[in-house]
DNA sequence: GCCAACGTTGGC
DNA sequence: GCCAACGTTGGC
């Protein structure tokens, strides 16, 4: 069992989006970068924890825990060449993307990246690193359990 | 919209 | 294989 954090841009794919999905379950459409594929080729297992984080948006932070619902498959987007992800170098035969599917187990309060960023257990997050442009990282299960159980759970009282 | 930081591309 | 130029990410 590993946990992740995964990106996503809210006007795209929300939280609330997802959880109107059939089975609270979208498929990770877009990735175009070659180490989150791999994360979620290689090395994500159904039952994952994910958490799920809305970027590039007015508040970015955690907005839901979720899962990961299935193995790595192809993105179709990239033989679309009527599609933003179309990547002319993809063939079916030879597909460069894949995607899994994330089903949506709760809808939380939002843990804003300031938020994140105060706490000390959290600093050493890949997330919160300088820099950062992965829409993909591995959460250690201390930094899963403080946010979770923490943050989450301790936390809700106060809200 | 700005821009720092990073990833990718492609000429050599 | 180097690395400059370019494109993208994403917080602010």
């Amino acid at each position: 069992m590993q946990y992740w954090l995964m990106k996503s841009e809210p006007g795209d794919v929300s939280v609330d989006d997802a959880l109107a999905a059939p089975d609270s379950t979208v498929p990770w459409v877009g990735v175009r970068n070659y180490q989150a594929r791999n994360f979620m080729r290689d090395a994500m297992r159904i039952g994952d924890g994910v958490l799920f984080y809305h970027s590039s948006c007015a508040e970015p932070g955690i907005a839901g825990v979720a899962e990961v619902a299935s193995a790595a498959y192809p993105d179709d987007t990239q033989f679309d060449p009527g599609s933003a992800y179309f990547d002319a170098s993809a063939t079916q035969e030879k597909p460069r993307w894949m995607m899994v599917d994330i089903r949506v187990l709760e809808k939380t309060r939002l843990i804003t990246l300031a938020e994140l960023r105060s706490h000390p257990q959290l600093e050493e997050m890949l997330v919160l690193k300088r820099g950062n442009r992965l829409s993909i990282t591995p959460v250690t299960p201390e930094q899963w359990r403080f946010i979770t159980q923490t943050l989450l759970i301790s936390g809700a009282r106060n809200n």
